[in-house]
Parts: structure tokens; C-alpha cells; sequence
DNA sequence: CATGAATGAGTCTTCATTCAT
DNA sequence: TATGAATGAAGACTCATTCAT
């Protein structure tokens, strides 16, 4: 009995994910998920007390993690000397880890949340990302326009690529390559733009 | 009476245009329609027979030019001479006309279609992109991993970068500037990268 | 076992009193009292048959003693002279104990009832109250139009001033008191009423 | 068709009403105001966006005289002499008069809006003329208690006294005659409730 | 005895669409 | 053409009750 039921709570949080990711969550219907369990729809409510409460269930750990994750961002001390390479090691490493662990409640939050107390989070987090990246401009006395929006766009290509990698089902190693490959990319394109505008 | 009617289609199609802008397709419902329109409800099936009905009438056109150009893309002679800046620089040129021309329309239906038809129009796009970009990759002879990864990354970000400075409302010269600004962005990551790999 | 077993229905039937006090009889659910009986919402059904089922076995006897003043109230030899202030002596006698006494009970028929067989019950009894007063007035050839509102005003008010006093968590004592300050009110009131019209 | 329309509005109105009467805010379903307007369920809300918004569309302009009434009942100058005699005449015309008028809205407003916004008017109007009470306990320098009781209990009965005439189906003259047959009453038995205690 | 599992009928509300006039 | 009237299916959620274990 007791494992029945940890059996059809477990089978409800697989068929909500697996529907939250393919519709999001507004687009899925408790008649949805209740089917695809394989139950009735007010059997739903004996598990969880509400839609939003399965939502929370499949991403509350880890939209706690991402929290401490942009809590870190913003600590980094901006006086030392200026080495992205440093920098984005460091946060490709903490990031790859996450992103492979959590892959799927990852991309609950980030792309299926709508609807939701966590459907701002993506853009808070670029909007952190962006702030980041502006700082960075101005300690290097670059002014492009207002800056705004060159950082907003380095900083939503940046947060798109880092989700695109766990958006299909490849293996670890895959997902680590070409997260790596990206930073290596947005280096690239990044440090060139500093040297073009400096000289 | 011709005019009087043509008047109103008018107002529906703008009306829309701006829900749909503002809520999405999905989040826009008749009746919002009919009331920003000023006229009843049933009266929007005089002039549409359905919700997408209007949805099409506002984007049908800039839809066959989407495709129109991504034809073009697909056309473009792969035998020649490597030359980015010349290919990025005809797509600029060509994609910001259409950019600033059917600004709206443009961010219907890649940012607003969800529900419709067209809804996976950006991603059909970013996708025929990808093949574009993973041929170049090949007549170059470079090989990351199986390309595919990089490909779609560029791509995505080239697509969203493009469609970022015309979410805002701001003058055609600010769009301009901002989609050349990126688009070479892009070339020092791209080129760089293609150094990289082959040196 | 059985002690236990016993533990548990008197729990349920606590949890059910504070409950129903609170909420009523209809906004009280099998899941709130079982939540507050410490048990599960299905054991309940092994302790009483329904939710209606609960309420009864809180106020059954309290019903059938208030039936039974009732049919005291209706038995009373109205034959004899007319003493109100001896008749409602022994009437708030009589119906002080039982209010003191049964409370909560009292509460619930009276207050709480909505939903079950017993909704009725005070009207019934406000009904019987007025058709005793009726008889009075027509025993002393008192005729105010058809007798009926008064009769039913007073009923009811003495009802609902009965009621009052025990709606407040107060002593004993201050119930005794100001039920019989009400009392002394309405005799006042009855009297006057009486010489005005006879006179 | 303009005719129509406001037929059925009536019509559901008029179902609405009767059902709110008998059964009460909460107890009564769309489901059942439909089937007694004879329309579907969500036809009702073409014309009402919500069940509230009936219950409103029946009560609201009485629940604002109610409060006029309530304000002009405060504004009464309790410096000059006491002559209640007076005082209740007022109330007795002013109230007749909104009682006759509007029996039903009244009854609405006072027996029925449990699960509205309106749920506590009787109670404010009670504790309203509960204060009034006391303040003239005071100015007489009676102290029973606290007063709290009797003022209280005064007050609830006079407030149900005067609802009670308008709960039955009686001629315009029936009411007024016995809201003035209990205010007697009731100034019976306050006139010799201050005798008593003062002498 | 106790309970987890299950459900069907019900709650209010929304919405795209149809139809008669 | 224009519109008021109408609706069925769907949305999330509640609840008293049943049943197998």
C-alpha cells in the first residue's frame, strides 16, 4: 500500500514532467496529466493539492539552487583584474554540473513555467547576467550606444545557450563539450568586440 | 457601405494585432477582440470565420516573405568562395528591410503564434539555418563533434539576436545599429572560432 | 482496544463540536474533521456512517429533551389563571439548566443545523412558542389583528434572547443572569402590551 | 430583440431572487438559476460576469440606502433630552417605508448574502444600534452589567423584529401595522426596564 | 480497526463558435 | 451587415462516500 502509492505519486510527477515539458505548464490540463497517470482526475487532488503544487514538486529544489547560483553572480568582486577565462571557468563548471543533474526540472522552470510563480525566473536571471555585463563594459571604459543593449543580448545568447545543450536528450559528455564550446565561442566573439571598440 | 466595412475590417485587424502583440494568440480571446474593435462579438464572424482567420490576415504575407527568404538561403550557391561578410552582409541588408518593414507582423509570428499554425516558424527558420550553417562547416571541412551542436547554436542566436531590437520600440536607426552591431559580434565569434579549430 | 476505539470516537465527536460550532454544519467537511481527529477521513466511516450521522450523535438527546419541553410548553393547562410571571418562571427554570447545561449542543441545533434533518428545529420550536401565545391572547380576548405576528415576534425573540447568552464563552452565572434579565424585560413588554390593549 | 434581451435578464433576475430567497448566496448554484430561467448555464454569463454580480445587481441599491440610513442613525444629536418616543417615530417612518419598498432586497441583503460581500450588514447594523443603546444606558446612568448584554440583545431583537413582518407575504398595512405594534413593545419594555433599575 | 486509493457529481467560470433575426 | 442570444466543452478544484487490503 505504501508502495502503491509512492508509485502513483511518482507516476503522476513523471506524466505531469513529461507534459509540462512538451505543452508548458498552462497548456496542461489536469485531465491530462490524470489520464496519462492513468487515474481519475479528483485522484489527483488526494497527491497534490493543486496544479501548481505538482509544478513546485518537480522544480522547488532546484529553482532553490539557481537562487544560490545568481547569488554567487552577484558577489563576484568586480575590483580584481579582468579574466573572463577565469571567470566563465568558474561558471561553466558550476553551471555544467547543475544543467546535467537537472536537466529536465532545468528546463521546467526555464522554458515551461508560464503560468506559474517561477515564470520570471529566465528572464531575472539574464537580467542579472545583463547587469553583470555592463558592469564589466564600463570598468573597461566601453561604451557602445547606452551598452544596454549589446549586454542584454550577450546575456540572454548566453543563458539560451547554456539551456540549449540539456534541451535534447544527448549524453553527459555531449551536453559538457558544447557547453564549453559556446563560453569558448562567446570569448571569442567578446573579446574581439572589446578589442575593435578599444582600438 | 464598402468603405464603412472595409473601415471595420481594419479596426478587427488592429485591435487583434495589438492583443496578440501584448497576450499572445492564446491569451487573446474573442471577446477582447470584439471589444477593443468596438463592435460585437458575432459581428467578427461577418469578417473572419475563426480566431486564426485573423491571426492569418495579419501575417500571411510577411509569412510567404519569411519563406520566400529562406529559400533564397537555401539557394545560395555553396561553391564559392568562403566569404562571410559578404553573406552576412546581404543577410543583414535584406533582413533588416524586412525587420523594420513588418516589425509587427515579424514578432507575431515568432513570438505570438503559439496556438496557430505558424507557431513553429521560428524554429522551422532556425532550423533551415542550421543546415545552411553546417554545410559551411563542411565545404570548410571542420568538424566539432558532429556540428550539429554549434550549427543550431548560431543559428538560434543568430534568429533571436535579429528579432531582440525590433521587441522594442525604438527608432529604425536604433534597430539598425544594434542588428549590424550583433551580426559582427557574430563574425568575430565565427571567424575565431573557424581560426581556432582548423590552426 | 476498546478503550481505545472509544478514545477515538469521542475525539471525532470533539473535532466534529468545535468544528461544526465554527463552521457550520455544511461547511464543516469529512476531511477537516479527520484532519482534527488525528485520523484518517476513511476511519471515520467506521465510527459513523455519514457526515449527518455525526451531527446526531452530538445532538440527539439534546433534541429529544428539547422535544420533550416542547411538549411540556404544548401540554400546559390552560385552564388556569393567567400567571406569566409564574408560567415563565418555571419556563426559564426549566430551560436555564438545559441551556447551562448542553451548551454546545444546544449551539449546534439551533445555530448549526443548516444542512441536516434538524435545520428546522427552531423554527418548529418559535412556531410551537407562538401558537402557545397565541392561545394566551385568545384566552384573554386579546385580539390584535390576527394575533399571529406578535405572537410570532415574541416567540421569536424570546428564542433568540434564550439563545444569546450561551452564543458568548461567559460563566454560568452571567448566562443565568441575563436570562433573566431578558425574561424581565419581555414580561414587561407582555404586560404593558396587555393592559394598553384590555384597557 | 432589445425586447428579449431584457426579458431574460429579468427573467434571471427574477430566478435568481427567488432562489437567493429561499436557499440562500452560498446554496444556490448557476446551475440551478439557469435551469430556473430556462437558460443554459453559460448564457448567464452574457448577461452577469458572475454570481456575485447578480446578487449585486439585486441588492445594491438598497444596501446603499441601508447605509444612509445607518449614517443618519449616527448623526443623532445624543445631547438633547430623551425622548425615545421621538426618536423611534423617525425610525419607525424612515424604516417602514425602506422596508415596504424593498421586502425582497431587504431580505436579500439581511437573511441571505452569506458568501457576499454584503454578509455583514445585519451585524453592523446591529452593533450600530447596540452602541446607540449603550450611549444611552450611559446618559441615563443605568448600569446593568456592562450593558452589553441587554444592549445588545435589544438591538438584535429590534432588528429582527423589523425584518420579521417583511419575511411573510402580508398587505403593505399588515407590516406597518405591526412594526409599529412591536416598537410599542419594545418601548414598553425599555420604559420600565429604566424604572425598574432607577427606582 | 485502519487507511490509502479512488471516484462521480458537483462548484464557478471561460471561450470559440453558431444561429435567428 | 450587425447583433443579441445561445451553447457545449473545457478549465481547476471540492467533497462525501466507497472499497480493497
Amino acid at each position: 500500500m505504501q508502495v502503491l502509492k509512492e508509485e502513483i505519486r511518482i507516476k503522476i510527477l513523471e506524466s505531469a514532467k513529461a507534459l509540462f515539458l512538451q505543452n508548458g505548464f498552462d497548456k496542461t490540463s489536469m485531465n491530462m496529466i490524470a489520464k496519462k497517470a492513468g487515474i481519475s482526475k479528483s485522484n489527483l487532488y488526494n497527491y497534490f493539492s493543486a496544479k501548481e503544487e505538482i509544478f513546485f514538486h518537480l522544480t522547488d529544489r532546484v529553482h532553490t539552487e539557481i537562487r544560490t547560483v545568481l547569488a554567487h553572480l552577484l558577489d563576484h568582486e568586480s575590483g580584481e583584474a579582468f579574466d573572463y577565462h577565469k571567470y566563465l571557468a568558474w561558471m561553466s563548471d558550476k553551471t555544467i554540473k547543475i544543467l546535467i543533474k537537472c536537466r529536465e526540472e532545468m528546463l521546467l522552470i526555464m522554458d515551461c513555467s508560464k503560468g506559474t510563480r517561477y515564470e520570471n525566473t529566465k528572464q531575472e536571471f539574464i537580467f542579472h547576467l545583463q547587469q553583470h555585463f555592463m558592469q564589466e563594459f564600463e570598468e573597461h571604459n566601453i561604451s557602445i550606444d547606452d551598452n544596454c543593449f549589446m549586454s542584454h543580448y550577450i546575456a540572454t545568447s548566453l543563458m539560451e545557450g547554456l539551456l540549449e545543450p540539456i534541451r535534447h536528450n544527448k549524453s553527459d559528455e555531449w551536453i559538457r563539450k558544447n557547453i564549453k564550446m559556446l563560453i569558448e565561442y562567446h570569448i571569442n566573439g567578446y573579446a574581439q568586440f572589446f578589442t575593435d571598440v578599444i582600438s
